[in-house]
Formats: structure tokens, C-alpha cells, sequence
RNA sequence: GGCGGCGUACCCAAGUGGCUAAGGGGGCAGUCUGCAAAACUGCUAUUCAGCGGUUCGAAUCCGCUCGCCGCCUCCA
């Protein structure tokens, strides 16, 4: 059995089949980049990230391209507030964002191009439409002529006709039709521009995504990703565009992931309730934030609260408390070596999951079946010999290896994980160490009230003691 | 108004025709412990928003009703 994924365009789960047998390509729109992104983009990015780390992990060569869009009409409006450049205002946020995944674990696309490098190749898809009859120049503007493309709003379901009733399309004059959409912008006084046929101007958004995404993977790519936003008119208009242009068909699955909700309501700019990434990641380790993203399947919406991310950590916290219990007490097995077919016989369950489009939520719940049996493992041997046991662990261990790799999760030894949450510990490591000290004194003393006393004090600032035969350690929550 | 989606326990969340309705969080009880913490064990949905229908059989398919959300304007 293949992999099966959800296709927006047919509305229905379909086998995964590339036009090429081992290789695919996927475009994703990226960000705009003039201002810092927010828990909405990185729940994209890191779904599509899966998708690409999974499509990779089953054997495609896959070819991924995410984009900046460096030239927009937001971008020119905070560079004009700013007083400076456009150019200066999308470096920053192209930089931010950039920081912002690594800092989350999204592995880099093979291409990230930035519509200002693929002008040229955008005048040239425009000046093709123009050629073909899908478009006409007004006064320096040109327009893509919605009703000339047959199958407009298949993608959307939308149809022309209620588009039009709706008339909620911008009111301007010079275009024939208030659908039709802008390919080309003349450019006003202190915009930046670029020469064309047209005289200097700017392009528009949509055709920016087409040519990007021609020039760097061919005129019908396999996976066009994005936020379910972008369906309507981001997609359609980018369908619209390309398959005028080409003639072919533009992307063969489009995948499209959910939102982030903040109390009920969907993240966004306009609303006024957005969580910066960065401001998420003053909170909640990078860990937590995608265990939190890759909990629920991509296509549904997510509520990001306190206590949603709080309970990412603690599955995070479960996760590597148990993976250092392994390392403590069978240190052999975090290096063991499973034989192939074994490993993947024993991976067929999680990977049966991540075939049925991308289900990383069951995949999850999986690991946590097998972080329980690991727990029972080390806590009875009950009738096995320790190497039995040791086998055993060694199974589960080499499992999470895999997975790990493929959800970006899990990836550190539990010792980097606890370090870094020592690290954000409330007070200094000394105090800690003296409190904890004091306290094995007093213990020893058989002063209970005051060994007591100690620990509720730590644990009032979310440090946790743990006596074991070996010593008292500690970890915060 | 048009289009799309969702409603599974106290909370989050898998499951989309048939073995016990995954998993996590929380709660209660127990084992362990000086007491805890962690881990383990048991309990916490005879039932999947409601009502009808199809079927030998439905949380899963169909219809209606109620509630929530998104898109239709820039938006991941």
C-alpha cells in the first residue's frame, strides 16, 4: 500500500502517485515577509516539513521550493512608515523568518527563492498570457482575464457567476471585469519597480507563485502546499495563470493545512490575536511547539492555549524521561542496531499511519504505546532474561529513532532536553544545588519538616526533586 | 446568500462499515517511597451533538435538525 493524501482540488483522499516514479515535486508558498511570523506560519511550515521529511524517509527524491515574497504591497507600506527601503524591511523578516524555523526544526527547502530574483521569468509568463489572449494591458497595468479560463473556481468550487453576485472584488475602473485580477502593477511615486514591456511597475502576487514555481520545478509539479487561506484566490488565480500559460495541468495534489485558533477564532493579523513565534518560544520549547502542531492532523484546525502547549510538554517530558531511564539502565541500547527487516516490520504500524496523509497524530499516540511498554519493560522482568529485556528495548528504541527523524521530535538525547530546561530553571542552578543539599542533610538527620519544607519550596517555582538510591535530582516543569 | 469543514470522556485528540472506541493531560484509588516524584496497576465514553434512514452490522454511509468555525477582501 502507497501513501494516500487528501487532495483539495478533487476533495477526496487519493494514492499518492508522482509523474515521475521516484521523484517529487513540491512548491509551498512561503511567507510575506514584512513582519515576524507567527504560531499560524510555523504550523505550515513544519506540516509541510513532515511531508517533506516523510516523502524523503520513503525512498522519493524529492525537490521542495518555499518562497519569500520580498515585493508586496504590505512590504512598501512599512517601509514608507519606516522611512526606508523595501529591500531592508524584507531582508530583516526574510532573516527573522529563517531564524524563526530553525529554531523550530524545519529542515531547509531545496529551493528558497525570493519573488525579486524571478522578475525576468515573471515578465516573460505575462507577456506569454498577453500573447495567448488570458490577458490585457490597461495604462501600464496588466490584467489576467478571469472568464477567458475555462474551469475557473475548481479548485475553490467557487463559480464565476457567484463571484460576481458577491461583488466584493475590488471596484477599479480600468479592469474589464471586476474579477479579473492584477499580473502586473505600475508602480507609483516611491514604489520600488522594474522595467517591462509595460513600462516600470511591479508584479502581483499571484504570478510571483507561478513563475517561482515553474522556474525552479517545471510547468506541472506534483504537491502544491499552503494554508486552506490560500485556497481562494491565492490557488485558483496561480492555477489560472499557469495552466493558461502552459497548458498543463499546474499541480497534480493540493494539499492545504488548517489554522491556528486562539479562542476559537483563527490567528491572523486583522483579528489582532497573533502569537509571534518568537514570543511562543519565550514559553514553550521548540519541542513542545511541534509536538503541540503534530498532535492533530494537519488539516484540522488547533486551539493553541496555555494548557494545550502544557500538555505538549508534558508528552515531551514523558517521552525523554523514559528514554533516559532506557540510558541509564541499558545504556547498550540507544546504540543498538536493529536488522533491517525486523525494523521494519516493527515500523509497519507507524508508518501504515503516516501513509494514511500524514496522520502524525496517530503516529504519536502509537509512541506512546510503545513508550508504556518500554516503562513496563524496565520495571518487571517478569520471566525474561535481561537480555530478552535488552532486545526488546532495543526494538523500541531503534523505532524512535526513525520516527524521530521523520517528525523532527525526539530528536535529542534527554540529557540536551533537561539541560535546556534547567537552563530556563527561575533561579540560579548554585541555589538550587545549595536547597538541595541542605536538604539531604536534613534528611539525613531524619528532619523531615524541614527536608519537606525545602522541596515544597522549590516546587512552588516549578522544580521538581526526585530522590533515587543514586542521589536527589531535579527537573522543572 | 454561495462554498467548505467540524461536533468522539472533565480537557486535548486518533479512529470514517465488523476484533476490547488509540494516545496524552487531569482526577480518584493502589504498588513503590520516611513522605514525595517518576513508573506501573485499576477506575474515569455500553457510547461517538440530536433525530430518522440504509445495512446482518454505523462513531464511521445517506437525510434532516441544532451548535461551532473557515473561505467568498490581504492572510499560513
Amino acid at each position: 500500500m502507497g501513501i494516500k493524501v487528501y487532495n483539495s482540488l478533487t476533495k477526496k483522499k487519493e494514492e499518492f502517485l508522482p509523474l515521475e516514479p521516484y521523484g517529487v515535486k513540491m512548491y509551498v508558498c512561503g511567507p510575506t515577509v514584512y513582519d515576524l511570523s507567527h504560531i499560524g506560519h510555523a504550523r505550515s511550515a513544519i506540516a509541510f516539513d513532515v511531508i517533506y521529511r516523510y516523502l524523503k524517509y520513503r525512498g522519493y527524491d524529492v525537490t521542495y521550493t518555499r518562497n519569500y515574497t520580498d515585493v508586496d504591497d504590505k512590504i512598501i507600506e512599512r517601509a514608507q512608515r519606516e522611512g526606508t527601503s523595501t529591500e531592508e524591511v524584507s531582508e530583516r523578516y526574510i532573516k527573522a523568518y529563517d531564524e524563526d524555523m530553525a529554531a523550530l526544526g524545519v529542515s531547509l527547502p531545496t529551493h528558497r527563492p525570493r519573488a525579486t530574483e524571478t522578475i525576468p521569468e515573471m515578465i516573460e509568463a505575462i507577456e506569454g498570457l498577453i500573447e495567448k489572449g488570458y490577458a490585457y494591458v490597461v495604462d501600464g497595468d496588466v490584467y489576467y482575464s478571469v472568464r477567458k479560463f475555462q474551469g475557473y473556481g475548481k479548485l475553490s468550487g467557487k463559480n464565476i457567476e457567484e463571484l460576481e453576485a458577491g461583488a466584493r472584488v475590488e471596484v477599479d475602473e480600468r479592469k474589464k471585469d471586476p474579477l479579473d485580477f492584477a499580473l502586473w502593477k505600475k508602480s507609483k511615486q516611491g514604489e520600488p519597480w522594474w522595467e517591462s514591456p509595460w513600462g516600470r511597475g511591479r508584479p502581483g502576487w499571484h504570478i510571483e507563485c507561478s513563475a517561482m514555481c515553474i522556474k525552479y520545478l517545471g510547468e506541472t509539479i506534483d504537491i502544491h502546499g499552503g494554508g486552506k487561506d490560500l485556497i481562494f484566490p491565492h490557488h485558483e488565480n496561480e492555477i489560472a495563470q499557469s495552466e493558461a500559460l502552459t497548458g498543463k495541468p499546474f499541480a497534480r495534489y493540493w494539499l492545504h493545512n488548517g489554522f491556528v485558533n486562539i479562542e476559537k477564532e483563527k490567528m491572523s493579523k486583522s483579528l489582532g490575536n497573533i502569537l509571534t513565534i518568537r514570543d511562543a518560544l519565550k514559553l514553550h520549547t521548540p519541542e513542545s511547539i511541534r509536538l503541540f502542531v503534530l498532535s492533530s492532523h494537519y488539516r484540522s484546525p488547533v486551539e493553541y492555549s496555555h494548557s494545550t502547549l502544557k500538555e505538549a510538554e508534558a508528552k515531551a517530558e514523558r517521552f525523554y524521561r523514559t528514554l533516559l531511564r532506557i540510558k541509564e539502565e541499558f545504556p547498550q541500547t540507544l546504540e543498538a542496531k536493529l536488522p533491517e527487516e525486523r525494523l521494519a516490520e516493527r515500523l509497519k504500524p507507524f508508518l501504515d499511519a503516516m501513509d494514511d496523509d500524514f496522520n502524525t497524530a496517530h503516529t504519536i499516540g502509537l509512541m506512546f504505546e510503545e513508550v508504556s511498554r518500554a516503562n513496563k519493560l524496565l520495571d518487571s522482568a517478569s520471566g525474561r532474561t535481561p537480555e530478552e529485556t535488552k532486545e526488546e528495548l532495543s526494538a523500541i528504541v531503534s523505532v524512535f529513532g526513525e520516527l524521530s527523524r521523520i517528525l523532527g521530535v525526539f530528536e535529542r538525547s534527554p540529557e540536551a532536553y533537561f539541560t535546556n530546561l534547567k537552563s530556563h530553571a527561575p533561579i540560579p542552578v548554585e541555589e538550587i544545588n545549595a536547597l538541595i543539599k541542605e536538604r539531604e542533610e536534613a534528611r539525613k538527620r531524619r528532619d523531615y519538616a524541614r527536608a519537606d519544607a525545602i522541596r515544597d519550596e522549590l516546587k512552588e517555582k516549578g522544580i521538581i526533586l526526585e530522590d533515587t538510591p543514586e542521589g536527589t535530582r531535579w527537573f522543572v516543569r
